[in-house]
RNA sequence: GGGCCCGUAGCUCAGUAAGGAUUAGAGCGGCGGCCUUCGGAGCCGCAGGCCGCGGGUUCGAGUCCCGCCGGGCCCGCCA
């Protein structure tokens, strides 16, 4: 309907000798007390071409107008310097209030695309923090989106246990091969690749001063909470004659194969994966699929890929080590240079400035002189097997805008391997910082997202107090803590660094996953003790404008969701909840729907129901539960 | 040093993609009401803003362009 009016208004204006492209004219909500429910600027623009006060222009364009041509309009009117639609509200309420109810509004048709979404990847050494509680849900709610809007969607998870992190981990487990893990595995593998870490760190010779005292703190923290195990792994290590070679040829022993490599390895990242996969279960996060770095390695895709990266002429060597002579690349290869996001001309301007090297470096290493694969490498193998084995159309890496440098990278790989650098897009998000210091999983310093969840569950059962039977009460609590912590971490822009607050994410007023969640429950509500909605209402009994608002941000749902999957902005979709369910508890004050009677109860009935199954649809996308009481 | 991102009420954030019809909106915190006929995890009101600063483009700029200031990130044979 949209479509349909900007197609008239395109095709005015031609009439008028302007040429616009229909996509390109804006058509937005008309504020309250303006003629009509649609309306566009498009006169502004034109006013100048025509040479004419815009609102002679709309004026003009309105006369053109086919009205019949746009379903449900029945009138066009120039109001200032807009042109505007009206609807034929009971048709069009009808429409939107149907489809709503049965929660197909704005979900698309099978589009028969395949799309790999890539997220929280986190390396198998410690728990999930924050951090990586929000690349975790910023995926799994891109995810949703993506397959809501019809397209075959695979969520996988990389598992990192082939680099140095694994290693310094499952060194870091050898010199402690007796001791039995002990509570979550996940928590105390981190307690011992954080000890690991800081030992490896502290035998280096060149460590400045200040960095010595923070290891120092770290450490002490780490064998509070720790105890032996931890002072064990950590003086073991700085009692070694040369734990760096033995981590070498850890390492080396587990990419090629070895099998005692290979169970050391295994046993320590699977241990720490069934941590993670509990705690991604409690916050409804789920993957399709979990690639092992190493499998990559050991099947060939990444040798593949170097050999691709060669035989187009720019893998190099230095030694052993190899790596791609990234500028021959980016001189030669237009595709490289789109990997780069450099459009025509722009390199010639690096040069030029003989900034080339501060954009691209020189050289990017897929392999060490000792001829393990570098994360970097494995990265490049991996994007040639999701598109070749997975049979990905386009993928998407939810990854921290750190890597960014990386992902284009890889993107440059992908494109000397012969694919289109353009089908594999960065999802970039910023980091979550705790207030007095950043988080370090290397130093064992961080917020998890388990004592987030629990605390959060804590919280909500002493709200709940004696009102509900205890099992019941577990349950609400659990799934309010999952819709708070999500909404937390899913409602600001992903481009944005977040301070971590308590606050925050334990926050169960308005603006919260609660806060929702109660809104829905209460439409719920009404609708369960209504005992069902009368199949036949008339919605020109809708006549409050509190009732036409409520409607009209119904009917937004569809273009909120294209938006956010076309920006890759899951907030605009928590947003899109949270004031859905404002403008339906302003309406729950103000309007009586039980007892209203008649023909005004059914229209109204139908209209809770509407809301609650837009509302139930946008927090199935961003992951926060529904619940019937709470 | 160079590149990328961010800078909106005391605090946490929307609004910037496609500049428009606002008087720049929420939440938290503060103050005051609704002392609950559909569930109060709610609703209403008050106080609080040179939209970082300075230029420019435009009929119109929080939104676009340039410069500056402040913060984050990257520039590893780490990930």
């Amino acid at each position: 309907m949209r479509r349909a009016f900007s197609e008239q208004l395109a095709a005015a204006a031609s009439a008028s000798g302007v040429e616009v492209d229909p996509g390109w004219i804006r058509v937005e909500r008309v504020p309250r007390g303006k003629p009509g429910h649609l309306g566009s600027p498009l006169p502004f623009k034109l006013a100048g071409a025509v040479g004419a006060p815009p609102p002679a222009v709309a004026a003009d364009l309105a006369s053109r107008i086919e009205v019949d041509m746009i379903p449900m309009a029945v009138e066009v009117t120039p109001s200032g310097g807009f042109v505007n639609l009206t609807l034929d509200l009971r048709e069009f309420f009808s429409e939107v209030i149907g489809s709503a109810r049965s929660g197909e509004l704005g979900r698309g048709d099978p589009t028969g695309k395949t799309v790999v979404v890539e997220h929280t990847s986190v390396n198998p050494v410690h728990p999930l923090h924050v951090g990586s509680g929000r690349n975790a849900i910023l995926g799994d709610s891109y995810a949703r989106i993506l397959r809501f809007l019809g397209h075959e969607v695979s969520a996988r998870y990389l598992v990192n246990d082939s680099g140095r992190q694994p290693a310094v981990l499952a060194y870091g487990r050898s010199k402690v091969r007796r001791a039995r893990p002990r509570g979550k595995p996940d928590h105390w593998y981190g307690l011992i690749y954080a000890a690991a870490n800081i030992a490896f760190e502290m035998r280096r010779e060149d460590l400045p001063e200040d960095r010595r005292r923070e290891l120092e703190e770290a450490l002490v923290d780490l064998r509070r909470r720790g105890g032996e195990v931890v002072e064990e792994v950590y003086s073991s290590i700085l009692g070694d004659d040369d734990p760096e070679s033995e981590l070498t040829s850890l390492m080396r022993g587990y990419q090629e194969g070895r099998p005692d490599a290979k169970a050391l390895f295994r046993e320590v990242s699977e241990s720490v994966m069934e941590g993670f996969v509990e705690t991604l279960a409690r916050l409804g996060v789920s993957h399709d699929a979990y690639d092992w770095e190493s499998d990559l390695i050991w099947n060939g895709w990444v040798e593949e890929a170097a050999r691709r990266i060669g035989e187009a002429g720019y893998l190099e060597r230095d030694g052993e080590a190899a790596y791609v002579n990234m500028w021959r690349a980016i001189r030669e290869r237009e595709d490289v240079r789109r990997a780069f996001h450099l459009g025509e001309g722009d390199l010639e301007r690096l040069e030029r400035e003989g900034k080339l090297a501060d954009v691209v470096p020189a050289r990017f290493y897929l392999q060490r002189s000792d001829g393990t694969w570098l994360y970097t490498g494995t990265d490049v193998g991996y994007s040639v097997y999701k598109l070749e084995a997975v049979g990905a159309d386009v993928v998407y890496n939810v990854i921290g805008s750190e890597q960014r440098l990386e992902q284009m990278q890889v993107r440059a790989g992908l494109a000397l391997c012969g694919h289109d650098p353009d089908r594999l897009i960065h999802f970039s998000y910023e980091m979550v910082e705790l207030v007095g210091a950043k988080m370090a999983g290397r130093l064992g310093r961080y917020v998890t997202v388990d004592e987030i969840l629990d605390e959060a569950k804590k919280r909500v059962m002493e709200i709940l107090g004696g009102r509900k039977g205890e099992v019941e009460a577990e349950d609400i609590a659990e799934a309010v803590a999952v819709g708070a912590v999500r909404y937390a971490l899913v409602s600001v822009d992903p481009s944005k660094n977040v301070t971590f607050s308590w606050d925050r994410v334990l926050n169960l007023q308005a603006n919260s996953g609660p806060f929702i969640q109660y809104a829905y429950t209460r439409a719920g509500g009404i609708l369960r003790r209504a005992g069902g909605v009368p199949g036949d209402f008339d919605p020109g009994e809708l006549k409050s404008e509190a009732e036409e608002d409520l409607l009209m941000r119904v009917a937004e749902f569809p273009s909120v969701v294209r938006s956010s999957a076309d920006l890759m902005r899951p907030d605009l979709l928590a947003q899109y909840a949270s004031d859905l369910a404002a403008a339906f508890n302003r309406y729950y004050e103000t309007h009586r729907v039980l007892g209203s009677g008649g023909g005004v109860e059914a229209a109204r009935l139908a209209l809770v129901d509407a809301v609650r199954g837009a509302l139930g649809s946008a927090m199935d996308l961003i992951g926060i539960p529904r619940l019937e009481r709470m």
